[in-house]
DNA sequence: TTGTATGCGTTATCAA
DNA sequence: TTGATAACGCATACAA
C-alpha cells in the first residue's frame, strides 16, 4: 500500500508484480515501457529535471545530473521521440531527399552527409524521390509533417507545389547538387553546364574536331550538361546535332555501349565522345575496345563525375571530377551552423569542378 | 462573439483575424497549423470521426466520409505523425538498417524494398551502420524507440546487446542478405559460403588449378565467402594459403588492381582469381590487361554479385549472381504480409545464386 | 537549481 | 454510425 501511494496509474501493474523485489522490478521496467517518470522516481527527482539533464545538462547540478545519468543507463531509458516531438513542436530530424539511392553520385553525397552528421545531435532521414517530381512532393509533405529541423534537397527543379511548400516551411533548407540564383534558403553545388562546357573544351583542345555527346536519364542536370556541350560546340563552330545521342532510360554500362553503337552507325567519323556520366563512359570504352577502335588515338572518351573506377580503368578515363562527398559534408555543416545560430557567412556555394585528364583523351603526347 | 463561442483556445488568433472572411480564414489555416479539430469543425463532425474516416474509412458512413475527405483536401490537412504515434503507440515506419549506402549491393536491395513498399502505407526509414556493430546497435535503439511496425536488418552478426534488443522488440523483423538457422523472426538471403564455394568449383571445372582469392573489407559475409573458397580448394586438394590476399580496406576498383599486384608478386603462377566482389574483379581485369596477361587463357577472373557492368566489360566477366533486388522486394513483401495478418508460409527463405559464366573464365572453348 | 501545472494532436475506449 | 473523454510521454512556462 505504501509503495502504491507514489505510483502513477500506468506503472501500477509492474509495481504490483514486484512490489518488494527491487531487482525484479527493474527487469520489468526494462521489458515494459520505461518513461521519464520511471527514471525520475528512481533518481528521486522530478520528471522535469530528468528532461533537463538530458537536453540541457548544463542547467542541472553536476550531482543530480550524474545520478540521473546513472539511472538512465541502468534502466536503459530511451526518450520517446514522438512524445518529445509533440511536446516540443520540433525534432532533431534532418530530411535528405535525393532522386536516387542507387546512383553512385548521390551515395557519395550521402556518405559526406552521414560523416558530417556523426556525433552531432541531428538524425538523418533519407528520402528517395526516384527522379519523380510527384514523389518528391509527397516526400516533402511527409517530411515537413514531421517538423524536421532541416531539409536537404537535390537540385533546383521542384514542382510548383513543392516549391511553395518549401518556401513556407519553418525549417532550414539546403539545396545541393547545383548552383543557382534563387535558393529557398541555402545552397551548395556546382554548374553542370559549365562543367560540361569545360569538358568539351578540353576535347577540342586535345585536337578532337568531331566530338559527340551521349546521355541517358535526361533529368534536369543531364539536360544542363547537354546544354554545356552544345554551347561549347557552337562556340567552336563545330556543332552538329546528329552527334547527340540520348535516351530517357537510366544509364548503365551496357547502355553506354549501345549508345556508342547507335552513334557510330549514324556518324561514323566521330572522334570523341563526351559521356554524360561515368557508367556510360565505361560502357563506351568497352564498346570501342570490342570494335578495335583505338583510345585515345581514333576516339577520345570523357566521362562525368570521376567515379573511383575511372582512374583504375585501362586506359584510364578522363572525367570531370565533382566534389560530391565534400558537397555532402559542407551541406550538413551549413545546416548545422544555421541551426546552431551561427549563420554561415556564405549561403550559396559553388564548389566548382576539375577536369581529370587521363589516357583516354591524351592524344597530344601520342 | 458568436463565432468565438465554438472556437477553441489555439484557434482564437486566426478566427479573430478573419472572423467574417471565410476564404481568408482558410488561407490562415493553411499557413498556421491545421489540426484534426479544424477539419472536424469545417465538416461539422467530431475529431474522432475525422480520425476514423482517415484510418478506417469503412467505419464511417459514405456521406460523412466524402464530406471529410473534401475538407481534408481543401484545407490541406496532414496528420501529425508525432501525435499519432504517441496516441496509438505505434507507427507505419519500417526501419531498414544496412551496413553501407554507398555499396551497390545494398543499394540494389534498397531499390527492391522501395519498389515493393510503393503504394503501401509503410514508410521506409533508412539507417546506415557503416559496417560498425556499435553504430548498428545505436541505430536499432533509435529505430525501436520510434515504435516501428517492422525492422529489416542485414545479416546475422549483430552484437549481443543488439540481438537482445531485437529479440525483445515488439515489431516484426526480417533479416536479409544471408541464410541462417535461428532468425529473430523472418529471414531471406542466400549462403555466401556456398556461393563462393560454387564459384571456386566453377574455376576448377574450367581447368584452373591454382586459383587465388582476393578480398577486401572483411565483413562477416566476406569472411564466409573466403571460407567457401577455402573449403572448395581443400576438397580439391589444392588449397594454398599464400593465394589468399586480403585487406580490411573498403573495396574499390583500384584496390582490385593492387591486390592482384600483391598476389602475383607472391605467387606468380596463379592461374585464376576469385574476387570477393565485382569492384575488385574489374580492377583485377584492368591490372591483368595492363600487364599483358591474357584473360581467360593465362588467368581467369571471377567476380561476386554480378553487377550490371560485369556483362558489359571486355572481356565480359564471370560473376556470381545474387538476387539482390528480389531479396529487397520479397523481404518487404514478407514484412507486409506479416503485418497484415497473413503470416507468410515460409519465413526463412534461401534465394540461392547463379554462376554467370562469361568470357573471363571460359577457357575450355579457347 | 528544481518542481508544478498544463498542453502538444491524435487515438482508444466506451457510451449514446 | 458517431461523439465525449481520457490518456500517450514529454517539454514549455512559470513558480518556488
Amino acid at each position: 500500500m505504501i509503495a502504491l501511494s507514489f505510483v502513477n496509474r500506468h506503472n501500477f501493474r509492474y509495481y504490483r508484480l514486484a512490489l518488494d523485489f527491487h531487482d525484479n522490478y527493474l527487469k520489468w521496467l526494462r521489458i515494459l515501457k520505461i518513461t521519464i517518470e520511471d527514471v525520475a522516481r528512481e533518481a528521486n527527482v522530478s520528471a522535469m529535471t530528468v528532461s533537463r539533464a538530458l537536453r540541457n545538462p548544463e542547467k542541472v547540478s553536476t550531482k543530480t545530473r550524474e545520478k540521473i545519468e546513472a539511472v538512465v543507463e541502468r534502466l536503459g531509458y530511451v526518450p520517446d521521440p514522438a512524445a518529445s516531438a509533440l511536446a516540443a513542436g520540433r525534432t532533431n530530424v534532418i530530411g535528405v531527399i535525393v532522386p536516387s539511392v542507387t546512383n553512385n553520385v548521390f551515395s557519395d553525397v550521402m556518405l559526406g552527409i552521414y560523416e558530417q552528421s556523426e556525433g552531432s545531435k541531428w538524425q538523418i532521414q533519407l528520402g528517395n524521390s526516384r527522379y519523380s517530381p510527384l514523389e518528391e512532393e509527397r516526400l516533402v509533405r511527409t517530411f515537413l509533417s514531421q517538423k524536421p529541423a532541416g531539409l536537404i534537397i537535390s537540385g533546383l527543379d521542384q514542382s510548383e507545389t513543392t516549391a511553395a511548400l518549401l518556401k513556407a516551411a519553418k525549417c532550414r533548407i539546403v539545396q545541393i547538387m547545383e548552383c543557382g540564383s534563387a535558393p529557398y534558403d541555402m545552397m551548395i553545388g556546382f554548374s553542370h553546364l559549365e562543367a560540361s562546357r569545360a569538358a568539351t573544351h578540353h576535347l577540342l583542345e586535345e585536337g578532337y574536331r568531331r566530338p559527340a555527346c551521349i546521355s541517358a536519364r535526361l533529368d534536369p542536370r543531364s539536360q544542363r550538361r547537354l546544354e554545356g556541350y552544345r554551347i561549347a560546340c557552337r562556340e567552336a563552330g563545330i556543332f552538329d546535332p546528329r552527334r547527340i545521342v540520348t535516351t530517357p532510360r537510366p544509364s548503365t554500362v551496357t547502355l553506354g555501349g549501345e549508345l556508342v553503337a547507335d552513334l557510330l552507325s549514324k556518324v561514323p567519323d566521330t572522334d570523341a565522345i563526351l559521356c554524360n556520366n561515368d557508367d556510360l563512359a565505361l560502357g563506351a570504352m568497352f564498346e570501342c575496345q570490342r570494335r578495335g577502335i583505338a583510345i585515345p588515338e581514333t576516339i577520345g572518351i570523357c566521362g562525368f563525375n570521376d567515379l573511383e573506377m575511372m582512374a583504375a580503368a585501362n586506359p584510364s578515363i578522363t572525367s570531370v571530377r565533382t566534389h560530391r562527398m565534400e558537397m555532402g559534408r559542407k551541406s550538413m555543416q551549413m545546416m548545422d551552423d544555421a541551426l546552431s545560430g551561427k549563420e554561415p557567412k556564405v549561403s550559396n556555394i559553388d564548389l566548382g569542378f576539375e577536369i581529370m585528364v587521363r589516357e583516354s583523351t591524351s592524344r597530344k603526347k601520342a
